[in-house]
DNA sequence: GTCTATATCCCGATAGAC
DNA sequence: GTCTATCGGGATATAGAC
């Protein structure tokens, strides 16, 4: 296996014309604008759509574990559902996290606040198990859930599904990495409860 | 804290036309074809540099341990080379990382021998640890490689001089996630020499 | 090596038929 | 709701002066 890079995801997809669009849409350039006032406007639909949609996964994912578990089971599966949307839910996702830094200023601000009421929801995620005494010390939160971002979105521009791992294998693999990363290691059994911090 | 994403490296930066090169040069647009035959060939070149800074910036870090060190030490310093080349190196690298996913299929298929090249190297310095057993059970070098290149690249893409955390804090932490989720535990001190799997 | 034109093409957007 | 036709702007690329 001395294979290296090769994303090729979309590897020779037009250039994002509305030509282009429409056609993957079977239509003319010009019926676009029935749908939409602009090509920004549309630009900002495909981000908005992006987080919507692999939030959305990621939250039921959350939800659908017991009530009573632990914040690091919850993050675990956050981890997982998340980089499952990025592989195989949605190409909005893909697209939201291609484009984000490249859209014009205008469109960009308006999706400010999209993006930080997802990344809220993450803090809180991660928070919680900072709270617990979960997380390794030293582990910077909002560091953190930017590095393990990087690497869950970017699994977007290299996975094919013609290679060896599944999108499941490869999200087992971002599940361990990222909490084996993050997480303190286990205690040696306590005689008593741990104590908390602070 | 409960800030989240806030990209803006390059907030509000031209859009990328020869014109905005140019100026970025201190020239005008048709002065540009002294130096490249076309935009192409610019971009092209873009792009090799990316590659070729970073991967000489990690080379470097790499060669200036001593020549025993441990293949996890080895890995850790690239590690921290290449965020390190990602958040201040070069606008290269990351330019390279944006664009490299949507240049045209020619350029792009120029491009992918120095990928290949580069990811050999972050392949052996991986496989070398893996070879030594320090690695945790389970991990696919090849996903768990491009895992942790998207978390190093993506710092590019949040990162901002006026947040709290420092570029050598980032990859300190970058350094600390990505080893604790590839690393094997520390073994429990063994009385004689580790056994070799396999 | 860089400049000022200018040629050419393509893209986003609009208007109006169906 | 989608089409055809077209306008206008802007981008790549070229030619030739300096």
């Amino acid at each position: 296996s001395n294979e290296s890079d090769s994303p090729n995801y979309a590897d020779d997809l037009p250039y994002g014309t509305l030509a282009d669009i429409a056609a993957l849409a079977g239509m003319k350039t010009g019926s676009l604008y029935y749908h939409f006032a602009s090509r920004e406007e549309l630009v900002a639909e495909i981000l908005r759509l992006g987080i919507e949609i692999s939030w959305a996964h990621v939250r039921s994912a959350v939800d659908a574990l017991p009530a009573n578990s632990d914040p690091l089971t919850r993050l675990a599966a956050a981890v997982r559902a998340h980089t499952l949307s990025v592989l195989e839910i949605s190409d909005y996702t893909t697209a939201q996290t291609r484009i984000v830094t490249q859209v014009p200023p205008e469109v960009r601000r308006g999706h400010l606040a999209d993006q930080r009421r997802y990344g809220s929801y993450w803090n809180e995620l991660i928070e919680a198990a900072a709270d617990a005494d979960a997380l390794r010390d030293g582990i910077d939160p909002f560091v953190g859930r930017m590095l393990i971002f990087g690497a869950m979105n970017w699994t977007a521009e290299w996975y094919t599904p013609r290679r060896g791992a599944t999108v499941e294998q490869i999200a087992d693999q971002a599940v361990s990495i990222v909490m084996h990363g993050l997480a303190a290691p286990p205690k040696a059994k306590p005689k008593r409860a741990p104590i908390r911090r602070g």
